[in-house]
DNA sequence: TCAGTATTATGACGGATGTCATAGATCGCA
DNA sequence: TGCGATCTATGACATCCGTCATAATACTGA
């Protein structure tokens, strides 16, 4: 939950950036912030980057769109039953847990990104796109691997990307795990019939 | 696309402020920059809305619930062949549409709204909340008319709402509305099969 | 020890923002 | 015509932000 206080003030930085992104979007995060909150000098920030936010922002989008591609495999192998339904109700599960957890004061800093700061920058939707792709490429193994036709694969890995990240929305609107809840349980089947065997 | 002259100055500003918010997300929106693209005097901003931004932002939001919501009943009678599927693809079709026409620069501004201010501001979460639940209901009622089961449609509403939402994030990272055409097939058989007829 | 690099500290600057105070204009209605 | 309420105009204020300039300090290797 916290910054670990190993690794470098750098990454420290970067990882603060995202927890902050995530809850209150690239706008209202500020670069002081995030320094406060790795508990990194400030100084530090114009030196590690030189890009100034824009620069700490795309990093730290990066950077999520990674941990949530290695969190995939991650899930797949804890699955007692391996399904793609399976699969996306670990998926699922993970946000139930921390909106349980935490509250529903966080998302996810990819969309935030994508909303906040795709019209401005065009590194940062950059940055976006290569963060969902970073997320969509294992998911797409993975289905691969639960007897998903390979031309079938990345169109319900985009299908569940979709459903997750809206649902996302949507519970931290009403302030409910109830959409997460409905969209595993509706897309499950679906996701199942998909796999050949 | 642009904002109607008709109507009184304080209807223009609302209309201005959810065009700004989808685009540049609720931080990025400036009151003046509210004033000035609803061709509005800025003084009329202190009178009009004295609760400040948060109460422009929120009835922006709510504006534009009750106007998706609007949308699915034209969506309904306008389908030639009225399945649930077919009213899914006319909401994605709609998005599609939207961005080859003017680009990927503007999103939904409930999402924005969502993501931008929800752990903030508590007023302005609930004005998400009720946006999608205006966009929700017309949906639900929408869906128990194409033969879906009463207790069915409310989970299907949320299905398709968040899938919608999913994919316009996901068509504004990676600049294509190849993720809204992909979650619309996808989705499609599953709602449909959901109808008893 | 010393030089040179890497890192940190701190203050200032220009710009933008939301909000407020105050005055002016406009319009309906008697 | 004149009054009162509704609307508009405009400038100022305090605040915060990202960035930069500059200097001090810490560390590394010879």
């Amino acid at each position: 939950m916290t910054a670990p206080r190993t690794r470098g003030p750098r990454e420290r930085m970067v990882f603060a950036a995202a927890q902050l992104i995530r809850r209150d979007g690239v706008g209202a995060t500020g670069m002081r912030d995030v320094a406060a909150r790795a508990e990194a000098p400030r100084g530090s920030l114009q030196h590690y980057f030189p890009g100034g936010k824009e620069q700490l922002v795309n990093e730290a989008v990066t950077w999520a769109g990674h941990y949530a591609g290695k969190r995939v495999a991650r899930y797949l192998a804890a699955l007692p039953e391996p399904t793609p339904g399976a699969l996306f109700a670990a998926m699922t599960r993970q946000w139930i847990d921390e909106f349980e957890a935490a509250g529903f004061g966080t998302g996810c800093p990819v969309a935030a990104a994508t909303v906040d700061s795709t019209a401005s920058t065009p590194s940062a939707r950059e940055a976006t796109a290569t963060a969902f792709a970073a997320w969509a490429a294992p998911l797409t193994e993975a289905l691969t691997t639960l007897d998903v036709p390979p031309a079938r694969a990345p169109a319900l890995a985009t299908l569940m990307i979709s459903t997750l990240e809206g649902a996302i929305l949507l519970a931290r609107a009403q302030e409910s795990t109830a959409p997460l809840v409905t969209v595993a349980a509706e897309l499950a089947p679906l996701l199942d019939s998909a796999a050949t065997r």
